[in-house]
DNA sequence: TTCCGATAGTGGGGTCGCAAT
DNA sequence: ATTGCGACCC
DNA sequence: CACTATCGGAA
């Protein structure tokens, strides 16, 4: 029996292994987004609101999140849910990231928070080869009967030219959204990074000042990794994104104003998302 | 030939949980 | 009680 | 989440 040697020392691995690891599951089949480029419309889409949220999803016995984390949810939450896989958004409102994630991410579970949060589904992972339609069809049907008031379907609405999907987008972002979700019509479900889902944002942009730089790490050893930046009304941040590695090693100077892009603000105030643009036009 | 697409590798704010102080 | 850090979420 | 750099295959 020259296996009980192995069999051994994986069982004392799994003594030692932290306990987050142990909480870790397959990385469940997902399809992910991948960002709508005006220039390459083509044909008929279906739109959604795209909902800040936490991706969710469920296998037909836990809440898994995108990387396989188990999501601890109170047993009423996930009680009377299907067999069958469903993908969706863990989602408490427009603006609630934060909040959302105060909820979900506790690993003991409070039912009351617990009762602000949706499960806004949108898709059917194991109907795979279904074209979008189709799946919806089946999605909203099953939804419907489910009759779980936590437990939402994402209306989808039918868009065919460009126009349409830019208003759509300005007004569900006027209206608080964090942007669209856009599918292909007859689209299959295809797991991970495809055009067979679209995610369509709008990005601010303001002006900062730079005041300090932040060392980088790794490739970026003896560059520049952020800039410390304050905007007009005094606040600080970083930003570390944006920049291209010839300007890492070429910063913008300290005191120069610089332009960066941004999706709104944290609850502290600070921009979500900040990336690097340019230097501001005559600027030193 | 040029152009995508996927991958690897940097970086942000914010949250929880745990260890060190 | 506070701080710092890693590993997650976006 | 944001982004850049790189490489190999598609166009």
């Amino acid at each position: 029996m020259t296996n009980a040697a192995p069999a051994l020392i994986l069982f004392f691995l799994l003594l030692i292994v932290p306990t987050w690891l142990l909480a870790q599951t397959a990385i469940p089949p997902l399809s992910l987004a991948k960002s709508f480029k005006a220039e390459s419309f083509s044909g008929t889409y279906w739109l959604s609101e795209k909902l800040d949220g936490m991706r969710c999803f469920w296998d037909g016995s836990q809440l898994l999140s995108r990387s396989g984390q188990i999501i601890h949810a109170p047993e009423y939450f996930t009680m009377g849910l299907p067999d069958e896989p469903l993908d969706g958004e863990l989602w408490i409102g427009r603006g609630q990231y934060q909040a959302l994630m105060r909820v979900v991410l506790d690993e003991e579970p409070n039912d009351a928070q617990w009762r602000q949060v949706s499960f806004q589904v949108f898709d059917l992972p194991l109907q795979q080869d279904e074209p979008f339609e189709s799946r919806q069809s089946i999605l909203q049907n099953l939804i419907k009967n489910l009759d779980i008031d936590h437990v939402q379907w994402v209306q989808q609405e039918k868009v065919t030219d460009l126009a349409a999907i830019e208003s759509r987008l300005d007004a569900l972002t006027e209206q608080g959204a964090e942007g669209v979700m856009l599918r292909p019509a007859g689209s299959s479900y295809l797991v991970g990074r495809s055009n067979m889902l679209l995610k369509y944002k709008r990005r601010q942009d303001a002006e900062a000042k730079v005041i300090a730089y932040q060392a980088g790490q790794g490739k970026y050893d003896g560059s520049v990794g952020a800039i410390w930046v304050e905007k007009p009304d005094g606040t600080l941040f970083k930003i570390g994104t944006g920049f291209s590695d010839e300007e890492r090693d070429n910063p913008p100077p300290i005191g120069s104003t610089i332009t960066y892009t941004y999706q709104g603000y944290t609850e502290r105030g600070l921009p979500r998302f900040a990336s690097f643009e340019r230097i501001r036009q005559d600027d030193k």
